[in-house]
DNA sequence: GGCGTAAGTTGGATTTTCCAACCCACTGAT
DNA sequence: ATCAGTGGGTTGGAAAATCCAACTTACGCC
């Protein structure tokens, strides 16, 4: 039995491995230099290395020369990265709610004013989608 | 200098080693007994035990006994582990955007008819949760 | 010239992971 | 009663990934 083809194993396979989303997170903050997102994150410097060429290569990190002499370099977010943005979000609301103790470390404000609290809802409908309002509509016909 | 201290780092304590993800998905996916998601994920059955028992005691999984004689388990999610399934959405939706090649091997449908398309708004004013229509309300003040 | 910074590389020890094989308790078919 | 099959693991050894500190290169500043 060959396992499930699934997008969430191949989303995972591009930024499923220790210290890959936590990179991100600092890019999103606008860490965008490998010192800092080492430090940031705690990764060690050879780990950190490998993880942002693989990110580079599945095109979510692009990496930019900012200074010729010396070469120096800064990650950005490609539109693939961009778009983790919602799957980072994610994480941070369940860490906050069932994972981290005491304060939380960080807080965000939408536009509109409050301090944020994500739903995800159907584009179409709006509503909510939670796992009871959704039906497998396909399966692959092998 | 210490890492970030940051609910994404945290969840990812949690659920960030390879397989947990996939072996709730499974779940999710209404699949709850340790051959199955053995074979459905790929994870050899040495890691999912690790993993699971991680799950169980980080309170994302419950072992129910479903017979007595002989013992036999299945696994079933706790609140926390349904709060997941925000996080399995968008990363679903991410992998089938960037990632995965071809037909998309599972499509949801919402109760109102439509194929999914989830997105993230602020509960308060409803409007789309973007990185731009985000800032940062509160810095540890340590 | 010497110090500091940026962005890695390298080497070796330590951990994880992988895989196949094994085990035990039971069930159901012969 | 034996015999294959299933569920849920455990064990051992090889292979791969990770950690950490030290080293390198290439500059800019004083």
């Amino acid at each position: 039995m060959a396992p499930r083809s699934c997008s969430i194993a191949n989303a995972l396979g591009v930024v499923g491995e220790r210290w890959s989303l936590l990179a991100l997170r600092e890019v999103f903050l606008g860490v965008t230099r490998f010192d800092q997102i080492a430090a940031n994150t705690g990764a060690s410097r050879d780990v950190l290395t490998v993880r942002l060429k693989k990110l580079v290569a599945a095109g979510v990190l692009e990496k930019h020369q900012y200074s010729e002499h010396p070469p120096r370099h800064e990650y950005v977010l490609t539109d693939s990265g961009r778009a983790l943005h919602n799957v980072m979000l994610m994480l941070k609301e369940w860490g906050d709610a069932y994972v981290t103790e005491g304060p939380l470390p960080l807080v965000w404000e939408h536009s509109c004013g409050a301090v944020l609290e994500p739903r995800v809802v159907c584009a179409e409908c709006g509503e909510e989608a939670t796992s009871e309002s959704l039906t497998r509509a396909a399966e692959p016909t092998h």
